[in-house]
DNA sequence: AACTCGTGGCT
DNA sequence: TAGCCAAGAGT
């Protein structure tokens, strides 16, 4: 028992008249769906369409992915975050390729086998692509069935298995379930937000629970937010010929592969680098989740050259093609 | 189970 | 503005 099948069909129709146009809903390629889904995850829908756009411009089907250098696909991904993603896409590319024929796998047990996909993308990917009746349970999914049905206290295993039956009993009845989950989706992204949920128009509020007793807005609750921790570093910025000294990073998982400024510690030392460190000219705030970064950026002078293959010389012009966080081009940009 | 991973838009 | 949050996965 959850929602009766009328209401299943009135959010139905209700997504029919007010989904948003975007461009990973013009296709069914499994494909597409995947690369969306992948690069959905915790990140909001309009910072995502350009990158999508580019993406699937650069790599339309997924042997063009899986035959793409990592590196590439890196660069592609710059910017986006959480970069860990599109290394596990262009693993997954290859496995696609390799065992599964260049087609996402229709079987549950295989999409999960596939490195970045885990319970929710599995879900989505296979209802939408193929119609498969399986949930889907996202922030969005969580908070609509959550007060729909007066689901009440912190997140908690016990509250996620509960959801996640919601959510899979809505989607073993529902007349299209990959409609259905993405209805849910929008309803969550556009009418029951988290702040100021706009329950006049919304297609379910007759059978909301916290509606009913006014708690539409304490539900969930917030979660306590950890301490942020204060990080100030440098940066030394060395040019030759309107180029800009860069590095690779080589840490095994924070924003590794991608290349940075080359940080300078007290005394102007560098891994690697030899250099005379002039006066910081300009700060850029950056935040990384619960840390807030403060770079001072600092000109500088090589005093020996750097070694081989872990450091380059790149014309901004260039910086495109390299995979960089948005630290390098924010702190680049500081300087113009 | 709690913690990690990025970023930008929004309030 | 400082904090909140977003179509989570992996460990």
């Amino acid at each position: 028992m959850t929602i009766p099948r009328s209401d299943a069909t009135r959010l139905l129709d209700w997504y029919r008249r007010n989904r948003r146009d975007l461009p990973w809903r013009r296709s069914r390629d499994s494909y597409r769906i995947w690369v969306s889904e992948i690069m959905l995850q915790q990140t909001t829908v309009r910072v995502v369409v350009p990158y999508y756009r580019r993406f699937i411009r650069l790599f339309p089907t997924v042997r063009a992915l899986a035959s793409a250098r990592p590196d590439r696909v890196l660069a592609a991904w710059s910017g986006l975050g959480y970069y860990r993603r599109a290394r596990h896409l262009s693993a997954a590319a290859r496995i696609i390729v390799g065992k599964h024929a260049g087609r996402f796998p229709l079987r549950v047990e295989d999409a999960l086998a596939l490195p970045g996909v885990g319970r929710y993308t599995a879900g989505a990917i296979l209802s939408i692509a193929y119609g498969a009746r399986l949930p889907v349970l996202d922030g969005n999914v969580a908070r609509v069935l959550s007060r729909l049905h007066l689901v009440r206290g912190a997140d908690s295993a016990a509250r996620r298995r509960r959801l996640w039956r919601l959510a899979g009993e809505l989607a073993a009845t529902a007349p299209s379930p990959g409609d259905l989950n993405q209805a849910l989706m929008e309803l969550g992204a556009t009418v029951c937000t988290p702040a100021a949920p706009a329950c006049a128009v919304c297609p379910l509020s007759r059978r909301c629970a916290a509606r009913a007793s006014g708690l539409q807005e304490t539900i969930p609750p917030s979660r306590r937010p950890r301490a942020t921790v204060e990080v100030r570093t440098g940066v030394a910025v060395v040019t030759r010929g309107g180029r800009y000294l860069l590095r690779r990073r080589s840490n095994r998982d924070l924003m590794h592969g991608l290349w940075e400024l080359p940080a300078v510690g007290r005394g102007g030392r560098s891994d690697g680098l030899r250099l005379a460190v002039g006066r910081c000219v300009a700060t850029v705030r950056h935040s990384i989740t619960y840390r807030r970064l403060e770079v001072s950026v600092h000109p500088a002078r090589l005093l020996a050259e750097p070694p081989r293959g872990g450091y380059r010389f790149v014309a901004p012009a260039d910086l495109g093609r390299l995979p960089t966080s948005s630290l390098v081009r924010k702190v680049l940009a500081a300087l113009v």
